[in-house]
DNA sequence: ATAGTTTTCCAAAACGTTTTGGAAAAATTT
DNA sequence: AAATTTTTCCAAAACGTTTTGGAAAACTAT
């Protein structure tokens, strides 16, 4: 049942050269044969089978996005959303995404060889980078194409795409010294990962700029293992501070354990403590009172990165394929004037 | 740099045949050379070119599984946990996986149609399934190898695995009965999936055997695309009945909608309203009070689904491809006596 | 008509494996 | 020592495409 290109030929009284060629529309065939032959395809329902055209190629036509279950860094539907768009555009240029997911962090890096070495991709994308990362280094070390979603402190130059932690905090930090706070807490994650360590930044520099010393007592860090109960034990700690904090910055993904702290100890969200989470996930927008946040520009983000690794499999050097993304404010009910 | 069998029997002198039948430890090499080549491939950092391997098998070793991103069923980390073991179970046997998002769901058989007709995998899985699923109907047609992770009303024989609804929703609704409530709510899914119709059927059965009558009244859905917002809504209506609930059963990853509900009109969850959720949810774990609640089996349902496709690949006949798995209750404090 | 162009086609090689069907060499039996 | 069996190896074909380097056929310009 399943036709292949030497059958199509034979039906059709043609070499299988001028089918191949008549299908992917070179001019050296007649428009007429051309006609003919896509129109055979369509019924004799021919598919070119993608393993010989990748065999001939000499690529996989497949990129890979590496995965351990450890990265539950992803909530809501951001993930899923993040790989619809890389999905998409692949399928766009007739590429496959295979996704590989270790056991666990320590086999991380041998999911990515096996990918690598085992020249089942020709290309990675890498999320949730570390500062020090092996699976930067070691691409880089083999100098196979990646492009990262986040960044990394290794300084030869490679491709990303990232949000700007730095600038979100630091303007959601001003702003609510602007509504009077003085005592701002964050609650941040652990600086393992590159992203709390700009977010950092972003912070001190939105105290300075605004006039307030930085106070180490303000700021905690949740786990990733059991983010939702560290955050709670946090909050709990930074209210009992000698001079509690009127106002938190925080990730939303963390938001019901900090929410419900405050609940428990009877401090009322929005009035008596000002919320401002990074990222507009669905819980923002379903607590109540509705959460302030900084929302990232998103949604396009697989495309992209898609196309930044594009760019570096087909060998342009990747000294300016990067991007940085900025957030906006969502004002909601969260934060008010102190 | 890159190696290949040609070029490694070359610098061995010998065969590729004979380097390609050592690699793959046949007995006709003896084992003095069978132990050269090893030694030499590793040296050389010899890796068989997938593509080329699965042209000549006449395999892709690849299966795939496809998404839309209106599947934002999956909560927490499901999802995840799912795909992870799909991907282990995989790579053990030297299978890849590709995954591929469609748009939304109306494109998802499109993409579904790209890995089957155009032969970029030897079989797939699917998850979220409904009652009369196209997906399903297109695959049987085709007779293509797949595996659901869920069931469908389509009679014609295939692999499946699944949680028994039934009997979770049963058992939950008899403890609640034995806690002496008389009014049992349920918060359910919508009917076109299959999961909720089996749940609907345990609630039914189960006030049934403690000799409640149905009071459609107490049945309610909520929508996929606002699943939070829906359940609050759907709540309140409950509560505002002649006759209230004082038990509501339903699916943990609308607790959010629910609890916030409840904290509204100033009920308590757990005295002043029973609550037993489907799916142990790390909300479930982190809320106060904590929620009991129905935990499916978990873990190695991907390891399963693989395992139950290889042999459909392979060519058994689906008739006894099929499992269903039972969930357990875990007694926490959001169940109390009346 | 002749030479020169352009258009249209195709045979053969290549991509990197595995499998098939023997053949040569070694070991065993007569 | 000859005949038989076993062990060890390999040449060639095959998987389904695309590309290369021409060649034949059809026009165009002289």
């Amino acid at each position: 049942m399943p036709v292949n290109l030497r059958q199509l030929a034979k039906l059709l009284e043609i070499s299988p050269t001028t089918v191949s060629r008549a299908l992917s529309g070179y001019s050296d065939v007649s428009s007429k044969t051309q006609q003919r032959v896509k129109e055979a395809a369509k019924k004799h329902n021919y598919h070119p089978n993608p393993v010989a055209q990748r065999l001939q190629k000499g690529k996989t036509e497949t990129i890979g996005i590496a995965l351990s279950p450890g990265q539950n860094y992803f909530k809501d539907t951001f993930f899923l959303d993040l790989l619809a768009g890389i999905s998409v555009s692949l399928s766009k240029i007739g590429y496959d995404l295979t996704i590989a997911v270790a056991p666990d962090s320590s086999q991380e890096i041998k999911s990515l060889q096996r990918m690598v070495q085992g020249k089942r991709v020709d290309g990675v994308i890498l999320t949730m980078t570390k500062a020090q990362d092996e699976r930067i280094s070691y691409l880089l070390d083999e100098n196979f194409p990646f492009v990262l979603y986040g960044r990394t402190e290794d300084p030869r130059p490679h491709a990303f795409v990232d949000m700007d932690g730095e600038l979100a905090f630091r303007e959601a930090c001003k702003s609510l010294i602007e509504l009077g706070h003085k005592r701002i807490a964050l609650i941040n994650g652990e600086p393992e990962y590159m992203f709390p360590v700009f977010c950092l930044e972003g912070y001190r520099n939105g105290l300075k700029s605004g006039g307030l010393p930085f106070d180490p007592e303000l700021v905690k860090e949740w786990k990733h293992q059991d983010k939702q109960f560290s955050s709670f034990e946090q909050t709990l700690a930074l209210m009992k501070l000698e001079q509690p904090p009127t106002a938190i910055l925080f990730h939303t993904e963390t938001a019901t354990g900090i929410i419900q702290a405050l609940q428990k100890i009877n401090l009322t969200v929005g009035s008596d403590v000002s919320l401002i989470g990074y990222d507009d996930l669905e819980i923002a927008k379903t607590n109540i009172p509705q959460l302030t946040v900084m929302r990232p520009p998103g949604r396009n983000a697989g495309e992209q990165l898609v196309g930044l690794l594009m760019e570096v499999i087909d060998g342009r050097s990747p000294e300016k394929l990067h991007q940085i993304w900025q957030a906006e404010m969502v004002l909601r009910q969260s934060t008010s004037q102190l």
